[in-house]
DNA sequence: AATGAATGAGTTTTCATTCAT
DNA sequence: CATGAATGAAAACTCATTCAT
């Protein structure tokens, strides 16, 4: 950081006022960042306007509902992603082989290592205290994800680039180990108990060859 | 009534004398089902003391408050059966592989399709609101549950059998596949959306031949 | 008042304490009272709980809602006494136009001047915003109503003494009246601009006058 | 936007200057239909700017808050008839029995059936909450309203064509079934459970015969 | 004059916990 | 020991009202 870099005021933004084209983004930060941290049943909406400097009634002016506003928070955060996913996965040119390992890396990059993950996690465990929201997340997220893997392998199995098998079952191979580190990331003392040597990437690299050595045709 | 009316007695056990000393049992019992069914806000003490056939005020003559009800709960039900295991696999003859799969197999067997599940997911769940019991779990169940695959992995390499690989990642190879069935058991919705095309079983062979294809050693 | 009248305590009742039989019966008292001054939904449950010397939670002990609380009221001050006034009714002995009479007075007794009356007022304004609390009302109380004018009516046509008219209109010579006076008791000022010289029984007489006037068979 | 493309109007009526004196008169029109068809504290303020094309705050500009844009609403719609009516009173040549049915049917055209009473049913419930409004309507519209009757009766009594009764009482044998049919008309549901088999018309003519064969002097 | 974004007070209901009996 | 009646804190959501623009 150089030197005498005046500091610019963390905002300039004038927390009372008209300001309605930012607000939806900040409730939506800041219920990201509450959600992930404290669950859903254990987020208070008045905490969440207050974290982005509203009052209460303000954001429901933008969210009619607790539950829409975390819904809000799932479509920003990962279900409104997969068109452009999904549109990358069928321009991408190379080996299916190379395509998977895309696929864990970019996840990585893209979910794993972001605040983003925190929402799987938060599924898991308020699914059954909230059907309407579990179901909500099945269809958008859940669902779309399983297609994307689904296409993935379809694709190397069509190029005669991975063995043929049980797509049903097949998927799990890529993703459990996604979820797993997902659900890692939030509660690592319950999955990881020496998180100190433990490197994220390395892990993906890891799983990555390794299902890709199990999927591998045989170049005999 | 007339006099000598045969008592049938509701159950065989007199219901004086017997009780006493049944009761915090029992009352764990009832609070596991509940609380591995619900998970623990959505579990009402009122419930579980009805399940245990006992009055609210009599639970918490036993036990000061429901968080301590459920600490007493999960630490009842881990009683580790690791010295067992490990003693199984010190005297494991047979192929590294062969062992590999044994713990799939077994691990589904023994813990991923019993109540035991439940259990692991709920810990997940409460991890953070219970930072003292999550220790408690992370000493009990995951330490030793990694320290036994890590054996097992290292027995591999130590015969040849298996590649050799940084034992710190590779565990998950093992562990990943079978923490996501765990958790999956408790919430099939989110994280297998064609429930009815699945089959634990199957999912466990494929996983355990897809780790051993990329494990072994290239016979080349 | 007699001079050294020992000052009674309004109630030796403990106010703590168990006193499951008293409960219902006291917090009905009170809802009724505060239902009928403030309206259903400007009266707060938690005014009813204190004005009945208990505290909120105790109130849905025994009520599971405001709005079964409400029914509960209604059910005691005049829906669960339609059955009592149906058998009066059948083993009335004496002319159609005592009977007529009969109904005014007794209508006045029991509920005109009592504070069921404020019930009816309290319906007619809130019906609109509560319209199960209104079916309800309807059902229980509106419809057995209009049910036993028009048997008291029948029997007095079977009987000859009443000229044949269409019930379903002259059910309302009787009721009309009734009804208007209900209302008139909780807004004296819209309905009788005079109360001073306003004599309700006077009223009740002169209608049922007016009404046998006009129903009776001219005796030629 | 090019330049001189023809600006459609709208409606005809030049949009500035026109309005300004017109917002408050269009604010008390939507008022007036919101709370006679939702009540009181069902109507939003926003729903009555929305209907009156205006937004929230120019309704604040107008009247200073929800209670006194009632007020205004209840002031406005009574512009007292009475003068017009007493008038047609004096001049009426006929029967007083004539007169009094053309009391009921007259009632019938010009209250009974039209948006008037609603605004009676409005004031019976909001009575409590408003005293100084409902002062004001039993001031404009209950006492001449009585008066009214008063004097018809009178006129009776004077020709020898009614019998003699007490007035104080004797007023409501003609107001009290209009009153009914008014609140009734606003509330069916709760007033004539079997609407569907009922006529206001032939329950106002029922009603007058009833009124008149008990009022009429016998000719024995 | 007009707008509409922002505010925050106000109420029902649940349920862990207490304690008189 | 056991009971169960009583307690009261806690949180989502609405809507009249304000005021910066």
């Amino acid at each position: 950081m150089s030197a005498a870099l005046p500091c610019i005021p963390t905002s300039a933004i004038p927390k009372r006022g008209r300001r309605k084209d930012a607000r939806p983004g900040e409730l939506l930060d800041a219920a990201l960042d509450l959600f992930v941290d404290k669950g859903y049943a254990a987020t208070r909406v008045e905490e969440v306007a207050a974290r982005a400097g509203v009052s209460k009634g303000t954001l429901f002016l933008y969210f009619p509902s607790k539950q829409e506003l975390f819904k809000a928070v799932v479509r920003q955060n990962i279900a409104g992603r997969f068109a452009e996913w999904d549109l990358e996965l069928e321009s991408y040119v190379g080996t299916s082989q190379d395509l998977v390992r895309y696929c864990f890396e970019t996840w990585w990059e893209r979910i794993g290592s972001t605040k983003a993950s925190g929402l799987g996690k938060l599924m898991l465990s308020e699914a059954n205290n909230f059907p309407e929201i579990a179901e909500f997340y099945r269809h958008e997220v859940v669902e779309p994800g399983h297609q994307l893997i689904r296409r993935v392998l379809q694709r190397g199995m069509d190029r005669g680039e991975l063995r043929a098998l049980d797509l049903e079952h097949a998927v799990y191979l890529v993703l459990a180990p996604l979820m797993f580190l997902m659900f890692s990331q939030s509660t690592p003392a319950l999955c990881i108990p020496n998180a100190e040597r433990f490197s994220p990437q390395e892990y993906i690299r890891l799983q990555a060859d390794n299902v890709l050595q199990g999927l591998c045709v045989r170049s005999a």
